[in-house]
DNA sequence: CCCTATGTTCCCAA
DNA sequence: CTTGGGAACATAGG
């Protein structure tokens, strides 16, 4: 259920473990993936990130990952055992990743052309402009969060840290984009600035299943405002956090102070 | 049995 | 064209 700092963590991980390491042997559990020979023997060139999606370059060929809702990358020295809904492996010559995914949700795809990531919209961990942002939003009626979400605007942004920034914001989820203001989108990217990071440091959110490279939680969750906690009393006011839902995801909100 | 889930896409209706 | 709702994908857990 990897959100952008849980991908960034991931990243990282992989940039210190795999970069220039030579590709033995990959394996497909998963009939809905597809295996690639051409892989074999390749080192990777370099690992890049557009909002949740990573890129393993080989210098040509290129894998693409996805992990969706229940997906986790985990390195490991050896691989003889196969843990449960394992998806794929990639083995070097130091170790193997490995894919776990109970829900198959996961995407896994090679390419033999060019990064398609390259030509991606800025990364919002490494800042969103608020006029564009404010520009960007126009006349659009639909609920602000409904906004953060779409991937297209905001890459990376998931559903946990979309309710974080818009508490911290102290703007309601509920809100049309269009009527958000300058000075409100000026807050939102402030907050998504300062939150993204900090969760980045922390190595991403466990609330249940989040695991990094080499299977250690995440400290961010210490750090929630407002995610989770329907009913308790708001960090900010006194009064009870509500959750609805937007867009089909569950929303945590405080109705006192976020206007 | 019910409901929920850190994601995304597609179809349909207003 | 925009938006909102629901289903789909597939599985685990409360």
């Amino acid at each position: 259920m990897p959100e952008l700092p849980e991908v960034e963590t991931l990243l990282r991980q992989l940039r210190q473990t795999i970069t220039s390491e030579k590709i033995c042997e990959v394996r497909i559990y998963d009939e809905k993936l597809v295996r690639f020979p051409e892989m074999i023997g390749r080192r990777v060139r370099e690992i890049r990130r557009a909002g949740k999606e990573v890129e393993i370059d080989l210098g040509g060929p290129v894998i693409h990952i996805h992990l969706r809702m229940s997906g986790r990358l985990f390195w490991r020295r050896s691989g003889d055992l196969i843990p449960p809904h394992t998806r794929f492996s990639i083995a070097f010559e130091n170790g193997e990743i490995i894919c776990i995914d109970p829900r198959r949700f996961a995407t896994l795809t090679f390419r033999s052309g060019p990064s398609v990531l390259r030509s991606r919209p800025v990364d919002i961990l490494t800042g969103m402009d608020p006029r564009e942002i404010c520009n960007r939003a126009g006349r659009r009626r639909l609920p602000v969060k409904a906004l953060l979400l779409d991937q297209r605007d905001m890459p990376g942004m998931g559903n946990i840290y979309a309710c974080e920034i818009l508490f911290e914001a102290a703007v309601s989820p509920w809100r049309r984009a269009c009527d958000v203001t300058a000075a409100e989108w000026e807050a939102i990217a402030a907050a998504a600035g300062r939150i993204l990071k900090e969760a980045v440091l922390c190595r991403g959110t466990s609330i249940s299943d989040w695991r990094d490279l080499f299977g250690r939680p995440g400290e961010y969750q210490r750090r929630l405002q407002v995610y989770g906690r329907e009913g308790k009393t708001c960090l900010r006011c006194a009064a009870r956090i509500e959750r609805r839902k937007i867009g089909g995801r569950g929303t945590y909100f405080c109705p006192g102070c976020q206007k």
